[in-house]
DNA sequence: AAACGCCGTTAACATTTGTTAACATTTATT
DNA sequence: AATAAATGTTAACAAATGTTAACGGCGTTT
């Protein structure tokens, strides 16, 4: 896989919590930059850029309000997150009208501070599994090309072929109710609507049918389960 | 501008702060639709959707973390922040684990809760994106000059498929609909614009098929996509 | 003024795709 | 077994979109 490490600024002035920040943060597999105020956290990035940035909000040289909106007029996109041992709202109020992400009010718990730090860089959905494709049997499913392959090639889907065999997979095993797929996909469950899903659902057996450990199983008058 | 109201999912068990809550965020603007368990929740989405859901934890008949999971594997992609007078941190880091991007411990500001939401919504940077040059796949776009160039050289566009890009570009992976997009370039949105539209998308779909990781996908009934 | 090239539009034809109809089959109920 | 409801399957159809070429306005060049 090749993962790169996440480039990490941490911009704190209190040296002792700087410290096991950035030990703490390095351990969790972060590639950490800790500077000690404003002034140099924005030399650090025109530098070396980061991927996500962690700030104080009071500090010498230059506050944290002021570093983000340099940073936002310098055209710097990366997910900011304050820490501030003040907690008046309107403290964090004016954290994200300057451009801030997200706010933690000092004391708070490392690993607090990490799922936010995840969450900001997009990588929550560690349960909401990979959707770049699905396995089925012998097939791979590629949602976003709406593509099955096979060891006997690749065959595309039509959007709605695309869209119903996705809603299957991620509930793969699982009844998918009719309503709510209808609900979702047709915007309302009406029975000519339900003709033509069930229409899509037989186009989908017929691209499935060369592996016959998968199967399109219909729940009668509840709804569809893809097994496999 | 004719904004349409944002439509904000609250499920929260106590009558009394559900109210306020549910007055508070009216009053900003919000359009709210407030349930007061899990189920109801579940049900309130599958029927109507919303942009933000804002729920509590601990509730009758379903808590906040099923009924997050349970949203999650029906596709649901809005942001959610969790409310809870449960402080703990493993409580938080499990919020982020099933799909939160919010976690927010009770007592608090509602200020605080708006500016949340808002930043969960993408709507606090007025960081005015880049818009003199775009990156798509291998090329880039400039918009000033009409220009596309990739390894192979420039191409320079009409001014009309510049126009269209552009919208494109400032919606990347994102579906722009032809009704808003023939509205703003040509002023309404009749049968024969739409066919010129289709006639510049197949243009610059060939100015950009060198690049086989970029696309231009038609969402049928309702617009274009620019995928990479 | 004539010739030319650029460009948006329109036309014509091809293809894709969601829906509907028609008929077959299965399942539950009586 | 008889019946009705639900679902399976296939084909036909109509709408939307893709694609290419031709047209005609318009400014520029010769």
């Amino acid at each position: 896989m090749n993962e790169k490490k996440t480039n990490l600024l941490l911009v704190e002035d209190e040296l002792m919590l700087a410290e096991i920040l950035t030990d703490t943060l390095t351990d969790k597999g972060f590639n950490v930059r800790t500077v000690y105020d404003g002034l140099s956290a924005l030399e650090a990035w025109r530098k070396e850029r980061a991927d996500v940035i962690v700030t104080d909000v009071m500090m010498p040289k230059m506050d944290g309000y002021s570093l983000v909106k340099a940073l936002r007029r310098e055209g710097c996109t990366a997910p900011i997150l304050f820490l501030t041992a003040r907690s008046a709202t309107e403290d964090v109020v004016n954290g994200f009208e300057v451009g801030g992400n997200d706010f933690l009010r000092k004391p708070f718990a490392i690993d607090e501070l990490i799922v936010r730090v995840n969450s900001l860089l997009g990588r929550t959905q560690s349960i909401v599994p990979n959707e770049n494709v699905f396995n089925i049997g012998r097939f791979e499913f590629y949602p976003a090309e709406s593509k099955i392959s096979s060891a006997k090639g690749n065959v595309s889907l039509s959007a709605r072929e695309a869209q119903v065999l996705l809603r299957l997979c991620r509930n793969m095993n699982q009844t998918v109710e009719t309503e709510s797929l209808l609900r979702e996909l047709w915007g309302d469950d009406s029975f000519y609507n339900l003709r033509s899903l069930n229409v899509f659902v037989s186009r989908l057996r017929r691209h499935l049918e060369e592996d016959e450990s998968v199967e399109i199983v219909n729940i009668r008058g509840v709804g569809y389960k893809l097994r496999c």
